[in-house]
DNA sequence: AAATTTTTGTTATATTATAACACTATACTC
DNA sequence: GAGTATAGTGTTATAATATAACAAAAATTT
């Protein structure tokens, strides 16, 4: 039996719910103001529930933002093998799904020929929205 | 004249030297506490300092770590174009100089063909000194 | 020298995250 | 199924990281 068939708590079904629902990460007090009505009521259980939903994959630490979103790669099994691109204006959060930098990470060494367990990689730009957006702006 | 060849002021110059002088990321705080005897009092003027230093490219901030470290490539004059390697067991950093992943992270577009500024990749596994002292820890 | 921009110093406060402890539920083992 | 180990809960307090806001000084530009 592997970590993602193991059934979630409680609590980690409240948090993983609500991230699930924002198209955009989430931040953890913002967690836990949406879900206060559901019985999670201190810092600490919205924490430890994020803490179990990214160690088994469901959910991702975006780093530069101190937040958290959902994973949207079916076979995302594991933690730390993450590649993201954000928009600096919106502050929208995709997952990157493409096989050949994922090879390019994995298959990466560096000089001492040292192997690593994991990755984490930020794509920063504009996305298209927001560039259309700059666009009618200098129409005006 | 380029931002780089601009002359750092007095705090920018304490921060950046405190920084250099550490081989291991430094945080925030123990920058300041650091430098307080140089007159650097609270933690507005260091954050200030940090925001120019990497603005400049002379340091990068390790987005895993909420710690700074500073530029080891000379030609690392942009921010937000950061490659680490992190050890999880002794948080040892390493700015990583590649030019074949360079190239596949600058070449890189989404789906949408969308161009990105910058990228921060970080890689994490365990360093050849700490791998050695688990080896050793095991014979005995 | 006047105006503009950058940097400084300071106080207060916001935001993010964990320590510690007592207790409960669930899973595992014999 | 009683005993035991493991994981999760609830709670309070506090640690660690980062920014807002404002007045003053210094450096740069015009
Ligand atoms: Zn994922
Ligand atoms: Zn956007
Ligand atoms: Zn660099
Ligand atoms: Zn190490």
């Amino acid at each position: 039996m592997d970590k993602k068939s193991k059934s979630l708590s409680k609590n980690q079904k409240i948090v993983l719910d609500f991230i699930q629902k924002n198209k955009k990460p989430v931040k953890a007090y913002s967690i836990l103001s949406n879900v206060q009505k559901k019985g999670i009521n201190a810092p600490p259980q919205v924490y430890r529930a994020l803490d179990k939903l990214i160690e088994i994959g469901k959910i991702h630490r975006v780093e530069s933002q101190n937040s958290f979103v959902a994973c949207k790669i079916s076979n995302c099994d594991t933690p730390h093998k993450t590649i993201f691109s954000i928009c600096n204006s919106c502050e929208i959060v995709s997952e990157i799904n493409d096989p050949k930098l994922f090879k390019n990470l994995k298959d990466f060494r560096d000089k001492d020929g040292t192997v690593f367990d994991g990755y984490n990689l930020e794509f920063f730009g504009t996305c298209k929205s927001c560039k259309n957006k700059q666009i009618e702006n200098t129409k005006h």
